[in-house]
DNA sequence: TTGAAAGCGGTACCAA
DNA sequence: TTGGTACCGCTTTCAA
């Protein structure tokens, strides 16, 4: 049957707070009885109950990750890093896939099945905070959208990876620069079209046009052919997202197109494809493992209480210029 | 403080027993006691807690998934819908991204924090199996490749994806068939190109070209950019994969070879890109919603003892004919 | 239909 | 350094 801590005590000849101390590397345990526990564990293939050790202590190990989709690069890389990070600290991951609070009981938060919680890229993040915190449980936010003070979160400075990016637009000798946005209930979407203007406004130059839409390959395609059927297309254009770019960049290879040549395109979030389907995408990397380091970091300590208040902790995006973008054609 | 059962009883004025009869939908409880503890539940905003549960049933009502990969649609969807299907069993999901049992102690097997495991698309299954069958746990593999005996999975029919893909362009009077197929460690990419072969020698066709590879955008971009070099371009091609369709494509696009004109391409997975990048890919789709489904559903069954023997379920895959393929040139 | 009491398998305090 | 023992919070007999 199974075997549980007396029959390793016993095998051992010692008690089960000796084999408990062997499990916890606790050090006040007489290398000879280690081993003696240790030998025992082996020979009867004993592994301890994790629901029994949840239940003495009163943590679970478990860290809840709720992120609303895996289609997407960045994001899966972040869930990768915790992965990784957390299983280091011995702590296990429980995910889940969901767009919203739907039931406002959220599964993962219901039972103490976690110790903690991280939120990727919520949407509407209010009923998560309100619940969170009546629980007092633990949780850090990874990309949210409003800066709730005393919430602790990681991000990404959306605005300067806006501003570079169109910076180096502008560097390139670009005028008609043009932005494909995202959907307006997205803070980081928001924030990457402000960088833009303000790129634009510092050169004095004027926004050539500013598009809002879905983050999706269909909507970038769907802009280029509005604005060639308009006949007015600009020579540079700054995607919020590398779905946009490569879905604008399909429109225009259709029709002979050239890009760089004739347009230039710069993404965001440098997805697996932007590498690997040419020309590659020039486009704005966040950096997704540090972020998700951080983020089990600042959750880890506010488990162990050695965080009093909420921190948030702001990185850098990088711009990564390959084959996309280039000087407007001197016509 | 935490506020457990027995806070709850008190408040009821009714025993521990009654109240985790109420928790667990017992029959039998008086209506009338029923609501008096429903209502206590509420007042004292009480939440059982996961880790006792499991230690008096000696269940956890977890169930592991190991996945090699999420960038990918289809276990991507997989994914979401054993998340789904388990949540309606009452169940919950601890993910586990990773390539291979690398510790041979994977850490969702220990200590037994699983009543159940699903492994999507393992590359080497052997320690899987060895080790789960040694701790009894059950579980189910999903499009594994060796097929062993006593194991239970869920399939594709990878051979007739393979053959229905190729009869559909030698249906559409192609002759010149190439195929870009997958990593040989793959039996879905064997079994993907016998299809291949077998449509092909039925009609007394010659394979005009076979290539092994990684089921990469750039590996399909290579092999496109070799034949062209070679000016050996096939007609049509089959690929055992997306990535691979497109990146062969890109290839072709750049030097304004058109698809399906010129030459017509059939992809493998329906990817979220097939049907979003122009031309939208003609290519074969998995019932990754059955396939998640049909896993839950035979892994619960062994976990409630319902099943004595393993079971294989097998399900056919389905072309989707869109935009890539056509007639050939009548040149 | 209800409840007292005995586990489930560990951990942690306290004494030795 | 070691071990006895009281929990941790819930489920499950078994009687009533």
């Amino acid at each position: 049957m199974k075997v549980n801590i007396f029959d390793v005590a016993k095998k051992s000849g010692l008690s089960v707070v000796t084999v408990s101390r062997v499990l916890n590397n606790s050090t006040s345990v007489r290398e000879k009885n280690r081993e003696k526990v240790l030998k025992a564990i082996k020979e009867l293939d004993y592994h301890p109950n994790a629901a029994a050790r949840s239940l003495a202590r009163g943590k679970t190990r478990i860290i809840g990750l709720i992120v609303t989709t895996l289609q997407d690069s960045f994001l899966d890389e972040v869930v990768k890093e915790v992965t990784d990070v957390l299983k280091a600290h011995g702590y296990y991951l429980a995910l889940s896939v969901s767009s919203g609070m739907e039931d406002e009981e959220h599964y993962l938060i219901q039972e103490d099945r976690v110790d903690g919680l991280i939120i990727l890229s919520p949407v509407n993040e209010g009923p998560y905070v309100v619940e969170l915190k009546k629980r007092k449980i633990p949780f850090v936010m990874v990309d949210n959208q409003k800066d709730i003070p005393s919430v602790s979160n990681v991000i990404v400075d959306n605005f300067k990876g806006g501003y570079d990016a169109t910076k180096h637009l502008i560097e390139l000798g670009h005028k008609k620069i043009a932005h494909l946005g995202g959907p307006a209930f997205f803070l980081s979407a928001i924030e990457r079209e402000k960088g833009y203007l303000q790129a634009l406004q510092e050169e004095g130059l004027e926004p050539f046009a500013v598009e809002q839409g879905e983050f999706t390959i269909k909507q970038g395609y769907k802009i280029a052919r509005k604005w060639m059927e308009a006949s007015s297309l600009p020579t540079a254009v700054f995607a919020g997202d590398d779905n946009l770019a490569i879905g604008f960049m399909n429109a225009l290879s259709e029709v002979g197109i050239r890009v760089p040549q004739d347009v230039s395109v710069v993404g965001y979030d440098d997805q697996i494809f932007a590498s690997a389907l040419k020309p590659y995408l020039t486009t704005v990397r966040q950096p997704s493992a540090q972020i998700g380091k951080t983020a089990v970091d600042i959750l880890l300590k506010q488990i162990d209480g050695n965080l009093k208040r909420s921190m948030t902790v702001k990185f850098d995006p990088e711009l990564i210029v390959r084959e996309s973008t280039a000087a407007p054609k001197s016509d």
